[in-house]
DNA sequence: TCTAATTTGAAAATCATTTTCAAATTGGAG
DNA sequence: CTCCAATTTGAAAATGATTTTCAAATTAGA
């Protein structure tokens, strides 16, 4: 009975409002989704051990504040975003572009680019105004 | 006499040392490097503004540090890099791939992408093997 | 039911970053 | 060069997110 890992009630209900959060999070989000009734403390763990296990990317704002994004409930290939600088709003960009893209990268400049995490910053159309 | 700018002996130092990183670094490597012979938060004031004017880029590493790495600038309009997430290099790319994709997405999406700050991230060649 | 290993969370500690503000510096005007 | 207003610096204090601590609660297998 050693290194096993315990499922908790607590467990079930960070990861549940994990998968409902719509786009990039904050321990905060989290901490307030589950009206304080799980400690930060146990949301921290939770959340670093899913960074670790790669299920959960973990970026740092324009705003200085730590965001995580889920990363398995999408389910188109390609994870091509473009981020709206103004508004914060991601919009997932489903293209061919970004394929084609990665590719040219590929083989004109050597590099095998993550489909996992693009993400263009910039204005959408309703900031530009 | 409002909003000027002054040029200062330790921005001149700070600017200095930054260019003289070879790859990412911590605001306390710069500390170190000037023998903190400039305040800590002199460093943090102007890392701040080079990453608001888009020639540091800032991440977070694995290790939950935050780290820099000076952005080359050339004459060129667009800056787009390519940032190997095993070894932390940026690779900067001048290539009209970058200046396409900007109107493709300008026309088929309707995003003004940033120019200012385009990051890809992947495994470069090195690194691949 | 019993028990050992694991998990939780409140409180305290840590530590990077920001704020404060008086003193020093800058750069243009006279 | 001297004066002066605006800007910059940096030590110290404050902030705030994240981590550590540790006793109590929970889990899951025997």
């Amino acid at each position: 009975m050693n290194k096993e890992e315990y499922q908790t009630k607590q467990k079930g209900l960070i990861l549940d409002i994990i998968k409902k959060q719509k786009s990039e999070f904050r321990v905060q989000d989290i901490y307030e989704a589950l009206n304080k009734k799980v400690g930060l403390t146990t949301i921290y763990r939770l959340i670093d051990k899913l960074v670790k296990e790669g299920l959960l990317n973990k970026t740092i704002g324009e705003d200085n504040i730590t965001y995580y994004q889920y990363l398995e409930r999408c389910e188109h290939e390609n994870h091509f975003y473009l981020k709206c600088e103004k508004c914060g709003n991601i919009i997932h960009v489903d293209c061919d572009c970004i394929i084609d893209l990665m590719n040219h990268i590929l083989a004109e400049h050597h590099f095998v680019a993550s489909s996992e995490h693009i993400i263009i910053s910039g204005l959408c159309e309703k900031c530009r105004e």
